[in-house]
DNA sequence: GTCTATACTTCGATAGAC
DNA sequence: GTCTATCGAAGTATAGAC
């Protein structure tokens, strides 16, 4: 039951090296964050990472693609799971829950993807672009049952959404005024309901 | 009228190394950009670089302070000449307007925090608290008026209108479909109509 | 699967001439 | 105010023993 010690030296896989790697990604950036204090922060040595991967770019692919991944089964299936009036709410609050549950992982995906070769760089833009028009076909849809408004395009109010989202995880504290669940509530209310009084 | 060639050298100057700096910190980051690029860009050797700065956060420092006072003084002051019942929509276009027009400085500000000394940090988070004081203001007055609901928090509204005009920056491209004037026009109409139909 | 030791590269910044 | 030349530190990754 020992979390925090390093001297409980529990096996090291490459989930805890994507994990680990992903915080530091986060509080540095990928270019300011040495494999020194990686390999520090896990306990071992500089040259014992290299067992386990090849470049540091392999942790910033491995944490882009998992994100990615986490967010796009989480959100669609809950989503499908949902009520036909719940759907938005639904997906604004799955899409909440597992971004900020992985906000290190999110984050990095965020903002770091230039730092990967071509080749990959484009599988993560795939796989992004795979979410947002995962997101963009469920306000379609909400527009062609009437629960969106018709007169902004199905783009203008995707992209809308997407920012609120986005910009949530790099400011959003758990130890703040909110979880994951306010959090959606609120925003859920200004997305759909507006700021003016109704 | 020679604004391409590196051989039309006009006096280099902070403000055109700052410039510079911006476009590379935005494309590549800070931690990743090497004085060699930032001098390559600017036509001259790197030792010349150091005779305008002392170090290379000297230029993340000025972008930060720059693209903060720009927007500060830009949205109040026509926040300020607005009638009362366009401050809102005025504040938003001002801060796209502003902020698209300076993006790589205001990108690499609102990223690239981590990387300043803490003092320096210490100034331009307080610049950016200001400014964000400045748009809690206006919202807080907008509430008082009943052109803002009130059944959400001054701080609530506040903070989604700041993750929908933050996040835009990221993804702006002024090739693209949208200026900031009409993309302040449809984000003004889904901040305060919201997407569901009225 | 982790270690010690190190090869090799690239970095920010400086010295001092012109 | 720009140059040539270079310093010392820090980086990623590898070799090879255990």
């Amino acid at each position: 039951m020992n979390h925090s010690s390093s001297h409980a030296r529990e096996p090291l896989n490459v989930d805890k090296l994507v994990e680990a790697a992903a915080k530091l990604f986060r509080q540095q950036g990928y270019a300011a964050t040495t494999t020194r204090q990686l390999s520090g922060d896990l306990g071992i040595q500089r040259a014992s990472l290299y067992h386990h991967i090849s470049t540091k770019e392999d942790l910033l692919f491995e944490i882009s693609i998992r994100s990615l991944t986490q967010i796009i089964d989480a959100v669609s299936s809950a989503v499908d799971a949902a009520p036909p009036d719940q759907r938005m709410r639904t997906l604004i609050s799955a899409h909440l829950a597992t971004a900020l549950s992985g906000q290190d992982m999110h984050a990095t995906m965020l903002i770091e993807l230039d730092h990967l070769s071509s080749e990959r760089r484009a599988a993560v833009v795939a796989k992004r672009a795979a979410y947002e028009r995962l997101v963009g076909r469920e306000v379609g849809q909400a527009q062609a049952a009437g629960l969106l408004r018709g007169d902004l395009s199905e783009r203008q109010l995707t992209l809308a959404l997407l920012n609120l989202l986005n910009w949530t995880i790099f400011w959003y504290r758990p130890d703040g005024a909110d979880t994951p669940t306010s959090l959606a509530a609120w925003m859920g209310d200004v997305f759909l309901l507006g700021a003016e009084p109704r």
